[in-house]
This record gives C-alpha cells, sequence and structure tokens, in this order.
DNA sequence: GATGAATGAGTTTTCATTCAT
DNA sequence: AATGAATGAAAACTCATTCAT
C-alpha cells in the first residue's frame, strides 16, 4: 500500500484516463470507478485530487478549452505572416477539430454544461466569445481591416462545432479541405461585398 | 376505477411530456419516473407503450428526424418558386433550428445516439446525408444546376448544427439574420467561382 | 420478486426497525442498508418510501413528538380527576421517560436535528413549547390556577429530558418514585410560597 | 524545514480546534481532516498525537469531565462558607451549564459515549456518581445534615442536563435566576419534610 | 516529529425495470 | 390497459487510517 513510485503527476494520469474514457462513451457513461481504474490508482486516490465528479470534469473542460484557446491564439500569431487565406482556414478548421482527442470531447463537455454544471457553462460562454473575438482579429489581419468580420467569425465557429459533431455521429469522411476551399472563395467575396 | 375511458392518445402524452423534459435538463437527467408524472399517467403504463428507456427515446428521436426531414423538404418543394436566395437561407436557418423545442432537443439526441444507442446513431447518419442531399437540390434550384453543392450544403448543415450548440450554450442573441446575409453573399460567389 | 404477501404497510415495517435500531445504535450507527434488511425489504423499497435518510428520520422524529405530546394530552385529562399530586408525577415522568422505546430515542432525535436537520429542529422547538404549556396547564389544574407553574413545568421538563441522558448512559437505576415524591413536596411548597 | 521549533503544545492545538468543531457539528460531522485544518497542523500530525479518533475524542471527554468535576468541587467549597442557597444554585447552574464551550459539547459526547465509546460511556457513569456525590454533600452543607439529600441532587443534576439539553435545541432563553429560585424555595421545603 | 498522498471499506442515493393485481 | 409497490445493480461520495519520506 501506501503509494507507487515517485508520484509522476498522479492528477495528470487522472485527466488523461478521464478524458479518453469520456472520448469513447461520453461523460454519463464515464464512471469514477472506470476512472480511477484506467488511471491505475483507487477510487479514494481519486478524491484525493478531485472531491466531486463535477470537480474534475469541470477540470477537464478547463483544460481543453485553455488548449483550444491557446491553438486558436498560435493561429492568429501566424496568420499575420502573409500566409495565403486558404492556408489559413484549414490550419484553423484542422487544428481546433482535428486535434483528435480534443474536438471528440468537446461536444460531452458542453453537454456536462448545459446540464449539470452552470459554472462550467459560464465557462464556456466566456470562451466562446473570446474566441469569436480571436477569429474575427485573425480575420482582419488576413483581409486587411476594412470591414466586419463579426458574422463570418460566427459562422466559422459555428461551422466548427457542426462539423466535429458530425464527425462525432461518423456521418462521412469530412472534407476538410474542399471546406477550407470554400471559405476561401466566399471569404473575399463576402469582404469585397 | 379512476381511469379515463378515452385515452386520447398516451403515447403522445409521454411523447411531449417526455420531449419537453429533455429539452429542459438533457436525456440522462431525466428519469421514467419524471416523464411519468409529466404525463399525468403512472410509470407502469409508461411501460405498457415502451418496453424500454431506450425505445421511448428511439421514438422521440424518430419522430424529431422525420419532422426536421419534413420540414426541410418543404423547404425544397418552396424554394422551386424563384424565392431570393436570402430568404430562402433565412427560412431554413429559421425552421430548422429555431422551432425551439426542436433545436433544443437536437444535440441530447444525438449525445445518445453516440453513447447509448447505436441503431439511432445509424438513423442520424442516414438522416444527415438525406438532409445534406435535400439541401443540395435546393441549391441548385436556387443557383440553377451548373455546380457542385456538396460543399456548401455541408457548411449550411454544419453551421446550423454549431448555432443549435451555441444557442443551446446561452453564448448570445444569434443574428440569424445577418447570417442568412452571409450565405446569401458568398453563395453568389461560391457558385460563379 | 415483485411483493411479498398483502403488504401490511411496509412503511410502518420500516418505522419499527428502524426505530429499534436507532435506539441500540443511534442514527449515524444505523445505516439504511441495516434498516432494509432488518425490516425484511429491500433498499430499493426503502427508498420508495423515504427518499432519503432524513426524510426517515424525519418521519420517526414526528411520530415520536406526537406520540410524546398525545401521551402529556392524556395526562392532562386525566389529572383533572383529583388525583394526588404524587400520583399525578408519576405518571407523567413514567409514561415519558419510561416508555421504552420512545424515550432511548428521543436524545438520538434531538442530536439529528442539531447537527443536520434544522427543519427537525424548528419542529422539536415548537413541540417542546407545547410540552411546556400542557404541563402547566396540568400543574394549575394540580394546584388550583393561583399561580406561576411556568418555572415548575420548566424544571419538570428538563428534569425528564436530564433523566432519559441519564438512564441511556446507565447511570443506575432511576428511583421515579422518590423523585415524584420531590415533586409533590417541593410543588407544595413552590405554588404556597 | 517549515515547522515550528518550539512546538508550543500541538496537542493543546488540536484539542481546542477538535471542541470547537465539535461543540458546533458533532462529533459524527466533524472530520479528522477538519480539525487539522482547523488546528493548523496535518492529518499525519493528528495522527501523531492520536492514534485514533476514538483516542482523541475520549482526551476531549476526560478533560470535559474533569473540568466539571472541578467546578463542582469548587463549588462545595466555597459553600461552606454559609451562602445563601439561592445563590449556590444559580452558581451551579451557571458555572456548570453556561461555560459556553462545555455545556455545547456535552451531549455530543454522551452521544459517542453511548454509540462507539464502552470504555468513555464507563467513565461518564463513574463521574456521574462522583458529581452527585458532591452535590449531596455540597446541599447537606447549605441545609445542614440532617437529611436524605440524594434524591434532591439527582433532581438537579438532571435539571441540569436538560437544560443543556433545550438549550442546545434552542428553544428560548432559559431563566436560570428563576429556576434557581424554583430550588432555593423546594429545598428549604424538601428539608425539613 | 511532521507530512500529505494513497487507500478501501462502507454508505447513501439513483433509477430502469418487473410484475401481481 | 393501467397501476404502483418492489427490486437490485450500480453509482457517487465519505473518511478513518496507513505509511514512505
Amino acid at each position: 500500500m501506501g503509494q507507487r513510485k515517485t508520484t509522476p503527476a498522479n492528477r495528470e494520469k487522472i485527466i488523461q484516463a478521464a478524458s479518453q474514457l469520456i472520448r469513447e462513451r461520453g461523460i454519463d457513461n464515464t464512471t469514477l470507478a472506470d476512472i480511477a481504474v484506467a488511471a491505475g490508482i483507487s477510487k479514494g486516490t481519486l478524491y484525493y485530487y478531485y472531491s466531486t465528479k463535477g470537480d474534475l470534469i469541470f477540470d477537464i473542460a478547463d483544460r481543453h478549452m485553455n488548449n483550444l484557446t491557446d491553438r486558436i491564439f498560435r493561429w492568429l500569431e501566424s496568420s499575420g505572416q502573409d500566409l495565403p487565406p486558404r492556408k489559413v482556414f484549414r490550419m484553423v478548421l484542422d487544428t481546433v477539430m482535428h486535434s483528435r482527442s480534443r474536438g471528440q470531447i468537446h461536444v460531452y463537455l458542453i453537454q456536462e454544461a448545459l446540464t449539470e454544471n452552470p459554472s462550467l457553462r459560464k465557462r464556456f460562454v466566456e470562451e466562446y466569445r473570446r474566441w469569436r473575438g480571436i477569429i474575427e482579429e485573425g480575420l482582419s489581419r488576413v483581409y486587411g481591416n476594412h470591414g466586419e468580420y463579426a458574422t463570418m467569425a460566427r459562422v466559422l465557429l459555428a461551422t466548427i462545432d457542426g462539423l466535429i459533431l458530425q464527425r462525432l455521429i461518423g456521418v462521412e469522411q469530412i472534407p476538410i479541405d474542399s471546406i477550407a476551399g470554400y471559405f476561401e472563395v466566399t471569404g473575399e467575396a463576402y469582404v469585397s461585398r
């Protein structure tokens, strides 16, 4: 008994195990016992780090969102260097929705926020606003800041969410490339409308 | 002794009650006991009509999807009459995502399909394909059938899903109108690309 | 499976079993599983009748208090018939604190009210007031209603509680009779003070 | 690195913290983690001093009882100096039941003794006997030692316990003074019966 | 002496489902 | 058709206790 090894971040092990299980089965079908087993610890230890399932989920969601925000920020920075718009769109769509582990869990977390966790929901609301803001700024860099990009940013964001959802359902292979193409063409048009 | 002899579609009462509760709390937070109470019947009766919670959910999802399909079909028909594109887009976005009761429940049903109900999932996959097909055809009517509308249909569909999600989260008032405007402008451009 | 017999008041069986266990071990050492087993039902059935441990305890406490109130009321009525004071005191002390099952559980219930159950506490406060009122009136019948009996009633009530406590601890056999004698003598004196 | 080198009675800090928490919430609702936090030490340290929750409680109860015994002894001594009976009663009632921290914890400790801790219970039994003895002797000093004071001592002790209980419940302000008056008047009568 | 991470046995609670009536 | 009492398996949560450092 006692601990095992040098405790290489048990918290991290929990996050990893929980994230994966949630990705595979959703939140409600992932029990704390499952997580504990997958993380190779006891239920008690899980409790030691997160005194509530809600706490754990919140932390996962928190890291998830920070992660997404970071990606988008990085996109914002890189998009300053005169990349061709198509490449930029591809990158956004790709990074945000494709980073397997991330995209898969996104919808489950939203669900949780909706039904159980008001503070998580608040967090999502804020983050969505921020994301839209960043995307807006990115668009104004790509196309020059003459023009209003709020709507386009909104559509981009919604499209990403919708695609994540459809990928989860398994509708079919999603042709990121041609969708990026769509935004390239239409973006141009929308700006110079 | 005290039963209604008329029994005016108990099944309907169940569907209505269940739909509303799910809309408000999600599927996992809606118990059969809740539904029975809300429908004004007993748990036993509920089981008389649906021998499983899954069955009930499936039926709700089924009706939900049929309903959506019907709406889109109706749009397809009306869109033949030379409506201005903006109006058409507005209508699609509006009917599909705004019919309160429908949109609110959509994501929960998808969730259920993902985590519990493989046959429901299959059903969703098929339906999504069909929806995309119908939208594609509608677009080709609006813009003339020279051109490929698969991608645009995909984006439209994804946008709708994404907006439903964001409305659920409560991100902010969604300006359906300006989004319809976006698709009007960009649609034009995309077609004549 | 299904039910057993003609369901001769399962609720009653629960109350009985729970009361006895609490009497023997206190509330915190009585688990719902214990109660279910003792009542010969399943944990699920217990939940069917009381959806929370707190609810069950409240009901037990409620019945307990109603019971005590009834006893005291009955005493009040009988005390009108010119009983000699000693007999009256003996009766009060006896009935209230001796009814084995009742007295034993009293303190545990108070404890629960103190630490967990604010509404139960409120209930106790009210009941104590009522008890004091009844005892006061009884005293005024015994001694004629010239005089103030509030303090004496208070002392009587406190003495009863204290004796219950001491009996629980098992201090020693409590000589109800001589204590009744004490109140007889002193009551006389106090009245004509 | 960060320990106090002085360690000014960690044990004392534990006792203080635990006593207060128990006073506020009862024993079963006070966890060792709570106590450790309140005492500003770690759970491990707590175990260094008390190898069991029971041990800690026993120590608290022990000190509590010694304290009470001391008070009553002091009363016994002072009561030799021809204090008027009313003052004496007031003092007893007051010191024993009013010393906030003490009275509040009394009932919880009894509870614990009843349900968990047989040796603590034995201790209580002994102590109650002792208390009654002391009070008896005190009474014989106040009233002269012609007479039997066992019953009166018992009533006094029971009254105190009952009042403590009622104060915990919060029945209402307890008029110590008029109760002391009651015992003054009735004591006189009882003695000269 | 002191720490806090780790544990597991137990406890309450939840709820879909069954079935005699 | 309709009822609701009964169930059990599973889930989340609690916390005293241990022990390597």
